[in-house]
RNA sequence: AGGCCAGUAGCUCAACUGGCAGAGCGUCGGUCUCCAAAACCGAAGGUUGGGGGUUCGAUUCCCUCCUGGCCUG
């Protein structure tokens, strides 16, 4: 997102220099990403520097992006705000439960998988029928047209000792109370017509500091609970880790691991120039 | 020093006149097909500050000690 560079620890101009990064200042601070809309911008990118000769890097936490970048996604209508807002003012009414037996109704496997709390998913579901007529179930039964002509190379930076990894997530959230983290939302909140409902402000950080100064949190609260809502991001990655197929760990508190990390794609990519995939 | 109040899960607090110790948050594990730094599901966790007493039975009543807070001097 766009001027939220200290809440979204963008790299420093310096890396920035050393190494160019892209899909970064890429949205404005009131919109929405999606995860079909990053796999056209990653897969252009990755054309565009291939072609250069150099080799992309695709770095983070988003497991769902960095899935539907490799896997693809089915032939799925688009995120419909409009159909969204309907499906929330009768979740208000009627409560996601009841909203989870309607799905039932036209979709009964994608209701058998859902929760009846799990609002997002259920709105999701919903909303591919009313858009399409057709329910998720059967259109996930097509055959998707996956195109990622690359073999990837998969790295994992994981924590030996869970009780660094926490350690480190606290001094990493004190650096961003420190560097103006409150001040850069302050401020935002001026430039932008932003809502609590956005998922910028819906994002580790900036929830809490939207509450901090909406006068519902102190700064202690707010400092206790952003760093325990980063240490629940922190868990989630490595749960999609450990079901990731392919995937060579490193642990990211050993002293050296930019070292090991490099041999090993350097070795990892000969191998494919031998077998003529690179 | 005396008086009063409090001490229950990692934290904040519940538990009617004595009757199977709970919740929220956190922690741990999991789910994931266009909001994913999101949304959701599950689990573990207690010698109720210590010791003694009354009772069939004590977080609850009594005694004592410890710790913290408030008031008085």
């Amino acid at each position: 997102y766009k001027d939220m560079d200290i809440g979204t620890a963008k790299p420093d101009a310096d890396t920035l220099k050393r190494a160019p990064h892209h899909l970064i200042n890429l949205i404005e601070p009131h919109e929405s990403y999606s995860a079909a809309r990053f796999r056209d911008d990653a897969l252009t990118l990755m054309r565009e520097i291939t072609e250069r000769d150099h080799i992309p890097l695709l770095v983070g936490g988003s497991m769902l992006y960095f899935k539907a970048l490799v896997e693809g996604l089915n032939d799925l209508p688009e995120a419909d705000s409009a159909v969204r807002l309907i499906i929330e003012t009768m979740a208000d009414e009627e409560g996601w439960p009841a909203l989870h037996e309607k799905l039932r109704k036209v979709d009964p496997q994608t209701a058998a998988r859902l929760e009846p709390n799990d609002a997002q998913r259920i709105q999701r579901a919903l909303e591919i029928f009313y858009i399409e007529g057709k329910s998720m179930t059967d259109l996930l039964k097509k055959p998707k047209y996956v195109y990622f002509p690359y073999t990837p190379i998969r790295i994992a930076l994981v924590p030996s000792d869970r009780a660094v990894l926490h350690q480190r997530i606290a001094q990493r959230f004190d650096a961003m109370l420190d560097a103006g983290l409150v001040e850069e939302l302050r401020t935002l909140r001026e430039d932008y017509a932003l809502e609590p409902e956005m998922p910028a402000m819906r994002c580790v950080g900036y929830r809490q500091t939207w509450d901090h100064l909406n006068g519902n949190i102190n700064l202690d609260e707010l400092r206790e609970q952003g760093i325990a809502a980063t240490r629940q991001l922190a868990k989630r990655q490595l749960t999609w880790l450990r079901s990731t197929e392919d995937l060579t760990e490193f642990d990211c508190l050993a002293e050296n691991v930019g070292d090991l990390v490099l041999e090993y794609v350097r070795q990892s990519i000969e191998v494919q120039i031998m077998a003529g995939e690179a």
